[in-house]
DNA sequence: ATGCCACACCTTGTGTGA
């Protein structure tokens, strides 16, 4: 079983990568952040003509986070624990006998600012959430807009202090993963430099000049079965590409 | 300090992203 997190930067911009990418890489389960749309204009028949089901949190405009998977999804949850948040950021579903938790993490805008007050706070109600769950095995993916390591940042002086990097956002990272979760590529890969996200601006993609934002962190019960995490680098750097690469997981039946 | 790029939007510029 391998499970995809994959923020698309638009689903309907992204429709033809998306398609693409399920074609040719045939993942069994895709978290998609930023749909950037409503539920209505989510490319249900797409990815359904393809053996997918979807359970979709959308939003106009901003946000929005979808699961797809081979098998059925159940119990499906939609901001469980924000319940006076207008903004699409949390699913949940499960499939394959995993809990898949699908994060879009609020920006921050800049270190200081009312959106990064929101942030911290939005991480804050992530981890009471999270710590309450039973031991079932786990997984949350997603866009988390923070680099954990200076290893994560192409260059960790020059973004010192800065949003997706500052101590405040990697201590909030590092208690979600002090309640039993493992940043799964990391544990895999201890000292390897791979980014999952490049600025469209500066061919930074090109340069690779990028941060790892996008990551799975597994449950204690799910760790044994990791194999191997991936970053698909060859669909970024497609035309039309998002500015974030699909990296998935691979789990051992 | 700003733009650099990309996306959505009741667009012809603005807000947001990372």
């Amino acid at each position: 079983m391998n499970i995809t997190t994959y923020n698309v930067n638009s689903v309907r911009a992204r429709n033809a990568a998306l398609l693409a990418f399920l074609d040719d890489r045939r993942p069994d389960v895709v978290c998609l952040q930023e749909l950037k749309c409503v539920d209505e204009e989510f490319p249900w028949k797409d990815v359904e003509a393809r053996g997918y089901h979807a359970a979709v949190f959308g939003q106009k405009t901003y946000n929005g986070v979808a699961i797809l998977s081979r098998q059925p999804i159940e119990g499906v949850e939609r901001n469980p624990h924000w319940p006076d948040d207008s903004q699409s950021r949390a699913i949940l579903g499960w499939t394959g006998g995993v809990r898949v938790i699908n994060l879009y993490v609020v920006n921050g805008q800049e270190v200081g600012s009312d959106k990064f007050a929101y942030k911290l706070d939005w991480l804050r109600r992530l981890r009471e959430w999270v710590g309450g769950l039973d031991e079932a095995p786990t997984v949350i993916c997603g866009d988390y807009n923070i680099a954990p390591a200076d290893l994560d940042c192409y260059d960790p002086k020059g973004w010192m202090g800065q949003i997706l990097v500052s101590d405040d956002e990697r201590a909030h990272f590092k208690e979600l993963c002090d309640l039993g979760y493992t940043d799964a590529f990391r544990h895999l890969y201890p000292g390897r430099k791979q980014y999952s996200w490049w600025d469209y601006r500066g061919n930074m993609f090109e340069q690779d000049k990028g941060l790892r934002i996008d990551h799975h962190l597994v449950s204690r019960p799910l760790l044994p079965r990791v194999i191997d995490c991936i970053v698909d680098t060859e669909a970024r750097a497609r035309p039309q590409a998002s500015d974030h690469a699909a990296v998935t997981m691979f789990l051992r039946d």
